[in-house]
DNA sequence: ATAAACCTTGACGTTGCGTCAAGGTCAAGG
DNA sequence: CCTTGACCTTGACGCAACGTCAAGGTTTAT
């Protein structure tokens, strides 16, 4: 049961000169060689090269692969683990680009349908669409059908003008939010000028307001990663300091 | 208000060696140099680097970011949307990774639990209801409950020895299905080695055995694509050849 | 004047191979 | 026996985006 270079590349669906690297850099070499220096593989390269393969498309690199196949008493659990970390982690990374490019996406969009009567309302339903994909489930039971329909009726509704308003408001809020971290606490004048703009904000789509509602969100902010990790994208800890704003301005609010 | 590299790259945040590689490649080029050939950047490739930077942090190719800033007339959105394909392609093949991590680690699991009594018992009845769940309602139908409890009914009566038994067959019937597959027919020796190991290993969870059931197990295998998927993970065509050893052995035992 | 800080170009290393290039080996066919 | 074609060898470059010396020139501060 010997196997050349090609053979052993057909059986396993890989290319010689993969082969050729793995030899080079000590992962797998042959069994032995020809006179004429043929590379011929038994039995127990095969094998290893099966375990090698296994490792790999889980995307490990192969100087750890090499760590794992070469003692058999390899914490192989702790080595998946942190494997599976580095998987997260990339992952995470990912997901902050996406958003980034989405968000990018999302403005150009917002710019070119601005000038476009037709994409613009397009544009709102897709918001509104998103909007209850993420949130809706959970906006129904907490707030009632009643409010979350009335809020998207009133993002519908909306026009050029308001939806700039609209929009114009939630970038000062993020504004103001983080210059309120940078300067003080909640309760200073920034702070409770964050809770203002937000509640001027929440006013373009809510239909009603009450402190209490308003409260409510806030903690939400926190409690939901959701949320936080949106806020948290412009500094670490903005949806707790922003829900913090709230109870602030709310609490002023009720005197 | 002129730059020197050093100054550029703390004013970005990013260092004098990418600022060097960027004027390499083309990409920023600074404004002039001086007599001695320093590099000198002025305002207009301050704002270049800027939006540069802008494009690498959504993880753009550079390549890529210099169609962009190069013209401004490029077709951004389309860029935007297909390196959002692309970020997206990515994170799917970390999603497959990570599932694939995370089994082999469940695997993993599976075997420490081994070592230990109590969670050995959990495991057994985790097992039986994994099995209930995929295949239960299907057995049931076909082999009736008696049979089904009482292959249940064995696996959780069975010691850590009767199942470290039972587990050391499995793979045996794996090792031995592979390497038979390599050297010759189902027919053929090994390929009846095979099937009994197989009919040994049924042993510790089937109460009777009789060989229309052996072989009626056999073609499930190949009709079913959750066992097929299941043994064409060591090799493409496996499970096939699982259900033509067990053939080929049950036409043996009948004579 | 001299040291510290800054600048230059050049070149190697990183990861996991793909892809020539130049040349040796082996089995089959004319 | 010679050729052809398939296979094998080692060696080396290329890829992306820089990090990291190295060797040497320039500017600035003391």
């Amino acid at each position: 049961m010997e196997y050349t270079v090609k053979q052993l590349a057909d059986l396993a669906g890989v290319s010689t000169r993969t082969l050729r690297y793995y030899d080079q850099i000590g992962l797998l070499k042959p069994a032995g060689t020809t006179e004429a220096g043929y590379r011929l593989y038994g039995a127990v390269e095969v094998d290893r090269l099966q375990q090698i393969l296994f490792y790999r498309e889980m995307g490990m690199e192969l100087e750890q692969i090499r760590e794992i196949v070469n003692s058999p008493d390899f914490d192989l659990k702790e080595a998946l683990l942190s494997h599976r970390d580095s998987l997260l982690r990339k992952r995470n990374r990912l997901d902050q680009l996406l958003e980034t490019v989405e968000r990018s996406l999302a403005g150009l969009e917002g710019r070119i349908k601005m000038s476009d009567k037709e994409k613009f309302e397009g544009f709102k339903k897709q918001l509104i669409a998103e909007n209850e994909e993420k949130y809706g489930q959970e906006a129904r039971e907490k707030y009632g059908d009643a409010a979350v329909d009335a809020s998207n009726a009133k993002l519908l509704g909306m026009s050029e003008e308001e939806w700039k308003r609209f929009s114009a408001l939630g970038e000062e809020v993020i504004r103001t939010l983080l210059e309120a971290m940078e300067q003080g606490s909640p309760e200073s004048e920034l702070g409770l000028k964050v809770g203002e703009l937000h509640r001027q904000w929440l006013g373009c789509t809510w239909s009603t307001y009450s402190p209490e509602a308003h409260v409510g969100l806030g903690e939400m902010y926190v409690a939901d990663e959701r949320f936080t990790a949106y806020y948290d994208q412009y500094r670490p800890g903005a949806a707790e300091f922003l829900r913090d704003c709230i109870k602030a301005y709310t609490a002023k609010l009720r005197g």
